[in-house]
DNA sequence: AAAATTATTGAACGGTGTTCACGACTCGGG
DNA sequence: CCCGAGTCGTGAACACCGTTCAATAATTTT
């Protein structure tokens, strides 16, 4: 059995990454410490280093995780409502609502982590965020028959960027972030408007 | 003279938050340690906390400070734009950008900064955010005035927070935000559709 | 001028991420 | 089946962090 070690290894990660995700679940990631992480993940202090390079590549593996999770939510949400493509982008702005809402301190680490200045992700963490804008581009596709497709995932973009920040302030509490009771509203009102001001931007409409 | 122990504390104070917002500008806020800020100020460590409760609330002032920079940059461009109201929300947008540009990184410090999870904001801190919004209403108010004050104040918040959403996700590098290179053009999209939705909604329009 | 009060100092404390020599364990060849 | 080469897990130790506090210096009051 040559893969013996592997396993446990893999074990191990995986442990740790369990460890890492319930920290943040029920502390936020400031509550994510090397030595409370591997005392859950029933490993020693210096067992983390041999699974992983440092504590951000540990939470890049948690992150990458619950973009999974995110993503098969927006798929379902895309795949429940088959209707026009207002529709579908509301549903799928509402999905991420909730689920922000419902894995706050989870989806809060996907943004609030920073790697030092300079340091790229991994490609394969990088790969992970398409999940955010994958599900929106087809139906704005259909909005805007006129855009290239370089612009129409620009545009997805702008378009992901702007609900998420009005969730982001929002349920960071921020001052001027909207009350959480009217969130999901605002963002409806916001993908109203958006849409709205992008059938009118499609020539001869 | 029993103000001459008051004047050596806001200087202290003073030297404090220009070392800290130096800090910042220089090496973000991760950068900001106590010993280095206390060193640069030329007082001791212990100092830092005669003068601040703690280093947020350190940071909290130096906020404030780059939030009152920022609010004047936004009346200055309302001001010198007296044009319709989607020129105005425009010129604010674009004023937006700009500021983040070339603040970028005190302007990061923003909203990247955290306080320990439950406790609040001092008031005075709060009451500064509110620049980000004010410049907003008047011309939002123009273009909706079947909306309550309430609910122009509500969306208000959310088409800052839109905006601010694009801004941000760009201006981090995140593998989702649009490129820099993009950013004022994506911005000015998105307020034009955002305008345009607007307008449909108001009855009679 | 001396006493009382206040401000400033920097060593020390507890907690953090990360490292590394050491001992335990796994695995392939006799 | 066993044993040496190589790998992995261990936890004490290190460097650095924010924060505190007894001691010292400075200032104000008497």
């Amino acid at each position: 059995m040559g893969n013996k070690r592997e396993a446990r290894r893999t074990d191990l990660q995986n442990r740790l990454i369990a460890a890492a995700e319930a920290q943040i679940a029920e502390t936020g990631l400031a509550g994510v410490k090397a030595r409370e992480v591997t005392a859950r993940a029933g490993c020693a202090l210096g067992a983390l280093y041999t699974a992983f390079d440092d504590v951000d590549m540990l939470v890049l593996h948690v992150n990458s995780r619950t973009l999974t999770r995110l993503g098969e939510a927006l798929k379902t949400a895309r795949a429940t409502c088959d209707g026009t493509p207002e529709e579908v982008l509301q549903a799928l702005a509402a999905e991420y609502v909730r689920f922000a809402r419902d894995n706050r301190r989870l989806w809060s680490a996907l943004f609030e982590h920073r790697l030092p200045e300079g340091v790229e992700p991994p490609t394969w963490h990088k790969r992970d965020h398409a999940v955010l804008i994958e599900e929106i581009i087809a139906p704005l596709g259909a909005l805007r028959p006129d855009l290239s497709s370089k612009m129409l995932l620009m545009r997805a973009r702008t378009t992901f960027a702007a609900v998420h920040g009005v969730v982001q302030l929002s349920l960071q509490g921020r001052f001027v972030g909207v009350p959480q009771d009217s969130l999901a509203a605002e963002v409806t009102a916001l993908v109203d408007a958006m849409v709205r001001g992008a059938h009118l931007a499609r020539p001869g409409a």
